[in-house]
DNA sequence: AATTCGTGGGA
DNA sequence: TTCCCAAGAAT
């Protein structure tokens, strides 16, 4: 019987909820959307402590990100990841001029909002009756209902048969809470499960979903050279769509010349390949193209990989 | 439709 | 150490 399925996910999340989280506790739209768009392939730990109160100092409102320069959203993400993120968060404000729509179907219009993070905000901000679908989500769902297959459509389908059309708000955070503290990947705690009674996946729930077939991370070789002269260094601005906008040292495939000295190396690993680099420094005043020049100071008010920051601790 | 996007937590 | 993968969206 879902109602009662309903009622003991309500129970358990009074009690057991994350009732304190900041996003939570707020019903100020922009602060909503905010975490959703950090939380997104984030944990919840890593945007709590680091980054989600010093943006929300730095960008009170939608309306000061909706002003400012997107080298300023870019440095409140430093670190963060997925960078795209704040190029889209900063071009939906400029969008819609700092003021969010107050439903999901426009909010789906915005940059970097999907369906999943449209329905979240909307359900939350505004109380529109629609189901997340995050991983958390995924996964109870894959458990409850049996299902193998990593199958989006199938997935959707399955959310809106589960959802609570009467709490929104308490549902989707009760569904999120489950997935990250009951309902985990590895070592699921069904005896305190709300779900427990309709879980067709209890008997074997590692079973679900499928693991993923696991694909050999290439490695890429790179050389950096730190070009400097005097007291200052040259950078460039990423054009392309990895690590847009962000700043770092030259990189090549292949060093060109064998001037500049040896001064170590660095390794990143990155979600789909793991970067090798030597790191050369060469002492010039030659002015590469796209290249800028920057002090030591300079260069912390720009917003730079983990890589580059590697690098720069390598120099000092 | 499969791949591309970062970084760090946690086992 | 090594591995998986986290409040997904865009391409």
């Amino acid at each position: 019987m879902l109602n009662t399925i309903h009622n003991s996910l309500q129970r358990w999340y009074e009690v057991n909820g994350r009732h304190n989280l900041p996003w939570r506790t707020t019903n100020n739209p922009y602060k909503i959307y905010l975490s959703e768009i950090m939380l997104q392939q984030t944990q919840v730990k890593t945007v709590l402590e680091r980054f989600y109160f010093p943006f929300l100092e730095r960008f009170p409102t939608f309306l000061d990100v909706a002003h400012s320069d997107l080298d300023d959203v870019l440095k409140m993400w430093e670190g963060l990841g997925y960078y795209t993120r704040a190029k889209n968060l900063h071009a939906a404000a400029k969008q819609c001029q700092g003021i969010l729509p107050t439903n999901a179907s426009e909010l789906l219009e915005l940059p970097g909002i999907g369906r999943s993070t449209a329905h979240a905000i909307s359900a939350f901000a505004y109380q529109e009756a629609l189901p997340i679908l995050d991983a958390n989500v995924k996964r109870i769902l894959h458990r409850y209902f049996a299902i193998e297959a990593r199958d989006e459509k199938q997935l959707w389908k399955a959310a809106y048969e589960l959802f609570d059309v009467r709490y929104p708000f308490e549902y989707n955070q009760a569904m999120m809470d489950i997935g990250s503290l009951v309902c985990l990947a590895k070592n699921p705690l069904c005896e305190v499960c709300p779900f427990e009674q309709g879980c067709k996946g209890k008997v074997s729930p590692l079973l679900y979903p499928q693991p993923k077939v696991k694909k050999i991370k290439p490695t890429r070789k790179r050389i950096i050279v730190v070009y400097k002269h005097n007291d200052k260094f040259a950078l460039y601005q990423r054009k392309e769509r990895f690590l847009h906008g962000l700043w770092g040292f030259m990189q090549y495939e292949e060093l060109e010349n064998n001037e500049g000295k040896l001064l170590g190396h660095i390794t990143q690993q990155y979600s789909h390949f793991t970067l090798q680099a030597e790191i050369y420094v060469f002492d010039t005043d030659y002015v590469n193209e796209g290249c800028e020049w920057f002090t030591r100071s300079e260069i912390d008010l720009l917003s730079l990989s983990r890589a580059d920051h590697k690098v720069l601790k390598l120099i000092y």
